[in-house]
DNA sequence: CAGTAAAATGTAAGCATTTTCAATAATGCT
DNA sequence: AGCATTATTGAAAATGCTTACATTTTACTG
């Protein structure tokens, strides 16, 4: 009736109001200097009068920019990437940017029908996270001119920057200690198809055992078809026994130590327990798994972070930004 | 240099290469009919040819609508969290809405800093998980005209839907048949603060009891000088006994299981443990814990879906859509 | 106080679409 | 064949903003 009409206020409205043009709301609105503070602070008292927001929309139209960028990530029900989230989120509110949201996971998009929806809005770059990308999906993207960067992922993509950690690097040091110490018995449980990411955790094992004249031959892959790796598992341990197990996987630190238990091998007095973990999921485990923590929320950050630097035209130095788990002694293990 | 110069390509571009004029491009696109198909076929044609996206932007801006939905929640690092954005995406997918993402969580942002910032950007609706709005807030949300669903709460907003989990129901039936079996040392063990919420919970443990002729003193506060439920539990539990745990919340499930355990208290044996779990989070637990599992896919399906009738006219006929609790009994409890 | 440079403001042309309305082409009917 | 319809198409206005360029004010200078 009479109230509804909520008159749609413009920046037409507003410089009426104001008793100005367009173009000097407009530039207080974009805080452009130059305009006298008299006449900016009649603009101002308009907007406020009026309610008035700029239409972001027709901002992006004018402007050919969003100021949003896109998440693509597989799957958001995973405590790492709820982080990840959080630390784009964070960052993304500092320098003023919107994050539209988009899975890889039902299977009804194909990774082609995600990027095309995101090339249609506009984003003005996007952020991918994806442990295995197929070689077409590859190719897609690379196609897409706009600025990407890739969470754990390092890619060959010339226009785009990788945030990842270094399992490479931790994954030398602690095999090194233990070898060091005489244990070389030690295998690491693993579910991922994807060889890249594969070889770039095994790397770090096998060339601790190189540099001491050794071969790493621990590396146990749980077969595709089990559904869930703790009934692999449980079979697994009540054949084996070894001196040391590592996954690098939160869903399958538990089920190793689970499993361990189940089969009568004391951890850590029989195995030594190591893997990734969330630390608010090993708070609930007993005992403790001493673990890989992932800086999550970093990796979200920093992705962003550069994300800022692409579209600001700062030079980007260097493409790979490479981020180093904290390794966190806890019960599972003798040391 | 010169492969660079990579042509914009607008819908200009098409009818020109197609040999129409805009319009009938417009309405290829749109598939609205009125257009003679061998027309039509000369200008898909040109559109691949071209590899034409429509911009989204500019659509926005012509429509008054963006096909967008803002989605607030206070932290994506919950599993719960991550599950109710699964299942928005899922169906927002479906219905070809995109999704932004906003966090109440860090201290930077008030609710009116955000809202203000999902006005300009126009989207045509918005979706808001908060366990605890205060009165403030809500205010500021009453005032949006757009659109608004509510995850897990429910609101006085006339102009909104809730979508929320009915608590009550579940803990009424649960207590009963504890009641029945002439157990009622029975509690329930909190930390939200929000009295709503509360009061919600405990209500159905109330009409339990008072069925019964008997009445519910059980409320198990959690001080909020703890700085996690561990600590206070592991001394609640040194203390005291009882015959059945109930807790609310995923991240004091396992806490209650461990403090119990090792207070020297034994679950089942001694004491019932029910809680709210994730199912992921139950299968690294042992005893697995009894627990209500929330349907969080469902709950952020159903709202975005209620969201898309909102947005299409469609009367939505009821305000409120309760989603019942599944009740899984594991080891925690003796039957 | 005229003259000029600098500051402030306004005008109008984009930005990439949709859509109303008018114009044209095609079809059917007698 | 001629006319009335109906199906297709095109022209142009509208969407809400930014900004280059033009114009008007203001402030200085001698």
């Amino acid at each position: 009736m009479n109230n509804s009409e909520k008159k749609k206020v413009t920046i037409y409205s507003v410089a009426n109001e104001a008793g100005v043009s367009l173009a000097t709301v407009s530039r207080v609105i974009n805080d452009s200097g130059l305009v006298k503070q008299e006449t900016k602070e009649k603009v101002e008292a308009a907007i406020v009068k009026l309610g008035y927001r700029p239409n972001a929309v027709a901002q992006g139209l004018a402007l050919k920019k969003t100021t949003t960028i896109a998440l693509v990530v597989p799957d958001s029900s995973f405590l790492y990437i709820g982080k990840i989230i959080n630390g784009l989120l964070d960052v993304a509110k500092i320098y003023k940017y919107n994050i539209t949201l988009h899975t890889t996971s039902s299977s009804i998009n194909e990774m082609s029908e995600i990027i095309d929806n995101i090339v249609k809005s506009r984003a003005d770059g996007v952020i991918i996270y994806n442990e295995s990308l197929s070689k077409s999906e590859g190719e897609v993207l690379n196609s897409f001119q706009v600025p990407m960067v890739y969470i754990g992922h390092k890619t060959t993509n010339v226009s785009s920057c990788n945030v990842y950690v270094d399992y490479s690097q931790a994954l030398y040091e602690l095999v090194g200690e233990y070898l060091d110490k005489g244990i070389d018995d030690i295998i690491l449980v693993e579910d991922r198809k994807n060889p890249d990411t594969i070889n770039q955790i095994i790397s770090g094992i096998s060339r601790a055992y190189e540099e001491r004249g050794k071969t790493f031959d621990g590396y146990v892959e749980i077969p595709e078809q089990y559904h869930n790796s703790y009934e692999f598992l449980n079979k697994y341990f009540s054949k084996h026994k070894h001196e040391v197990v590592i996954s690098m996987r939160d869903s399958q630190a538990v089920a190793v130590l689970n499993t361990c238990k189940e089969n009568g091998i004391r951890v850590p007095e029989d195995t030594d327990v190591i893997s990734v973990l969330d630390s608010r999921i090993n708070d609930m485990v007993r005992p403790r798994i001493s673990s890989f923590v992932i800086p999550s929320y970093d990796l979200g950050a920093l992705a962003m972070r550069v994300m800022t630097k692409m579209l600001n035209g700062e030079t980007v130095k260097e493409r790979d930004y490479k981020l180093n788990y904290i390794y966190e002694r806890k019960a599972s293990t003798k040391n």
